[in-house]
RNA sequence: GCGCCCGUAGCUCAAUGGAUAGAGCAUUGGUCUUCGGAACCAAGGGUUAGAGGUUCGACUCCUCUCGGGCGCGCCA
């Protein structure tokens, strides 16, 4: 049995209605019945409301009131909630339900109580499911930068919602590895190690940043600039130079489309600078992600490289199956049946392929190799327009389900499989997109370090007795959380305005609030050992809910299943964010108004230790899924 | 030219098509002889960019307008 009592609920009414209206059983939708109960919003309207009534009386064409009549006098929960009459009809036809105290008790302490797979009230998925999930995608031979944030920590949280519901989940960390850019580094890199201008046995990447610049604005002509001053007549000195830049850049992105060649044929020379590249890049981004507390490791890492002996492969299927076909030189998948106008390239009229053909490798791999029923691009919003035909064209393929190779038109269902989980962007306070004054990108460590560097200081003037060993830890805690919960508070598709001082106020719908209720609670642990001695027996102590506070509390707690299954089905952590607020908030207000240790009976100093412990379980438990780690004190 | 996203309080953000659009910050006031005051409670502040439409009901869905941002075959 479910410990959700929305689920609860939900079943309840919908033996009612289809107690009271026989025919809907009848009907294909059956199973379609909604009976829509959601936690109240306003105290007045009870607990839990059922919105049923009204979208049932057009196909039933009744009047709402006359059905929600039908269903209360129908409805049978005698034992978890106050009498259900025709008083709680509301409004149009609103249902209000308001649980018993004696119920709310016993729903909660059996919260409490389930273990193993039912742990705090969270079932095991009735669709148990292979779910892969694509983030981070950093590019070898360039810092992680400050943008790389919101894929790497969203799609961290979505994989460990997933996690948590019970689902296997395998992350992607589709690594830009391959193609003439990599090539043109890799060029350089060996050059200038030839040259003896560096010693490539211990560059950085940092050095590797600026060779990566470097080698782009060699290999880019101006051909533009030279057209122009020809146009106008410019002095011959001026055409001159920008004949000179322009020759000197076709003939560097010549050798570097040689390396191409070299790299791709396995020339070990160029191999073993590659895989310097890879080394050094990939090495300084998960030491990144382990700083982040994302789990993204090296059994992650899947590069474009990785598919590189798959391309001509699905080329020559989709064109052996006519999906896809020869246009001007270039071999294209047509996508107007799909509604998308404009074809797709997955060969070069050069022969070489792009990065659409090497997704579409991916997506096949994903499907048929992994087992993904679901695959999840946690990939920034510009990116859509790349995405829809990429994703259009697998459908098509036959690519996104298991051992299809039919034509036939593919369900909704299957359609779902590929998501695009798009986030916006980054902001600074002038309205731009967050860089440096200059106008530079930003390095993500540096970030880091300057979040740690204001929580040490907070700390340091909040928390003078803290030992200093610990001090360096729960800043860097403290820092980390105000990052993440700043990234994943606020609707992902949204651009949103990063803010050092928000975010670290400490005050509000911010991480370090978060990790301040939690640590209060374990403080009060610590308190009531030291002033009670003992402690009563507070683990499965009932529950006493008779204040406001206390049950308002519980009824919050009570609300943790359903909203991580809602993290899973919209793809939003921020709905996790505002859930652990509101948790935070009634905690809060628990504590002001409820002392714990001073509580008159020793039964009632059980019961509100063991709702402090249980609150600080959930609480713990939605900030892992968020990524965020918890303290002991701060 | 085509396409996608966004527009909610002074600022930063919420609101599975549901009841009187909610929080935080800032402003003003209050609580408590602190189980950690990094607290709690309250007040003021709104034509949800604008105009139509769909419906019992629209911040939410549809159309148009305005404003801001971002993408648009052989780069990734």
């Amino acid at each position: 049995m479910s410990l959700d009592p929305i689920q609860i609920l939900g079943e309840r009414f919908i033996a009612a209605i289809l107690g009271a209206f026989p025919q809907l059983g009848a009907s294909p939708a059956a199973a379609a019945i909604d009976p829509m109960i959601t936690a109240s919003k306003n105290p007045k309207s009870g607990d839990f409301q059922s919105n049923t009534a009204m979208g049932l009386a057009k196909t039933l064409g009744m009047p709402p009131r006359d059905v929600a009549k039908q269903i209360v006098e129908r409805l049978d929960i005698g034992e978890i909630a106050e009498a259900v009459t025709e008083a709680s009809i509301a409004g149009p036809g609103f249902i209000n339900i308001k649980l018993r105290p004696d119920a709310l008790a016993r729903l909660t302490e059996r919260l409490d109580t389930a273990a193993g797979e039912q742990r705090l009230g969270i079932a095991p998925p009735t669709d148990p499911m292979t779910i892969v999930v694509d983030l981070m995608g950093v590019n070898l031979a360039k810092q992680v930068q400050v943008w790389h944030l919101r894929s790497t920590v969203i799609g961290d949280a979505i994989a460990r919602t997933f996690e948590r519901l019970g689902y296997k989940v395998i992350r992607q960390n589709h690594v830009g590895d391959w193609g003439l850019q990599i090539a043109m580094v890799t060029d350089r890199l060996m050059r200038l190690s030839r040259e003896g201008k560096i010693n490539a046995a211990n560059v950085a990447l940092t050095d590797l940043d600026v060779m990566y610049k470097a080698a782009q604005r060699e290999c880019s002509a101006d051909e533009d600039g030279l057209a122009m001053a020809r146009t106008w007549h410019m002095g011959p000195k001026v055409i001159a130079e920008l004949e000179a830049q322009v020759s000197g850049a076709l003939e560097a992105e010549a050798q570097a489309k040689r390396t191409l060649v070299a790299l791709q044929s396995g020339d070990p020379a160029t191999v073993a600078a590659w895989e310097r590249l890879a080394k050094i890049t990939m090495g300084e981004c998960l030491a990144v992600c382990a700083r982040l507390k994302a789990n993204v490791t090296s059994e992650h890492t899947a590069g474009e490289s990785s598919y590189r002996d798959e391309l001509a492969g699905v080329v020559d299927d989709l064109m052996k199956r006519g999906i896809a076909e020869q246009d001007q030189g270039a071999i294209v998948v047509k996508l107007d049946d799909e509604g998308i106008s404009t074809p797709l390239i997955i060969r070069k009229s050069d022969g070489g392929f792009i990065y659409a053909t090497t997704d579409l490798a991916a997506i096949r791999r994903r499907v048929q190799k992994l087992g993904a029923q679901r695959v999840v691009y946690v990939v920034d919003a510009r990116q859509g327009g790349h995405f829809a035909p990429v994703f259009a064209a697998a459908h098509k393929a036959g690519y996104t389900a298991l051992g299809r190779t039919d034509l036939r038109a593919v369900s909704s269902e299957e359609r779902a499989i590929l998501q695009h989980a798009a986030f916006g962007t980054m902001m600074g306070d002038d309205g731009r997109p967050y860089k440096s004054r200059s106008g530079e990108s930003l390095v993500l460590t540096d970030m880091l370090d300057e979040a740690i560097a204001r929580a040490d200081r907070a700390v340091a003037g909040k928390s003078p007795d803290l030992p200093a060993a610990d001090r360096r830890m729960t800043a860097e805690t403290i820092a980390i959380a105000a990052i993440k919960y700043a990234d994943l508070s606020t609707e992902r598709t949204k651009d949103y305005v990063f803010s050092y001082d928000r975010m670290m106020s400490f005050e509000g719908n911010t991480g370090p609030y978060l990790l301040y209720a939690q640590v209060r609670i374990k403080s009060i642990f610590r308190t009531a050992e030291e002033k009670l001695g003992e402690l009563p027996a507070w683990q499965g102590a009932p529950l006493d809910l008779s204040t406001a506070e206390e049950r308002n509390l519980a009824l919050t707690i009570l609300r943790y299943p359903g909203s991580v299954r809602t993290v899973a089905d919209s793809l939003e952590p921020h709905r996790m964010c505002q859930y652990l607020y509101d948790l935070a908030t009634a905690y809060s207000s628990f504590y002001q108004n409820c002392k714990v240790v001073g509580a008159p009976t020793e039964a009632l100093i059980a019961s509100r230790l063991r709702l402090c412990s249980l609150t600080a379980r959930v609480l713990e438990d939605g900030l892992s899924m968020l990524g965020i780690p918890t303290l002991e004190r701060m």
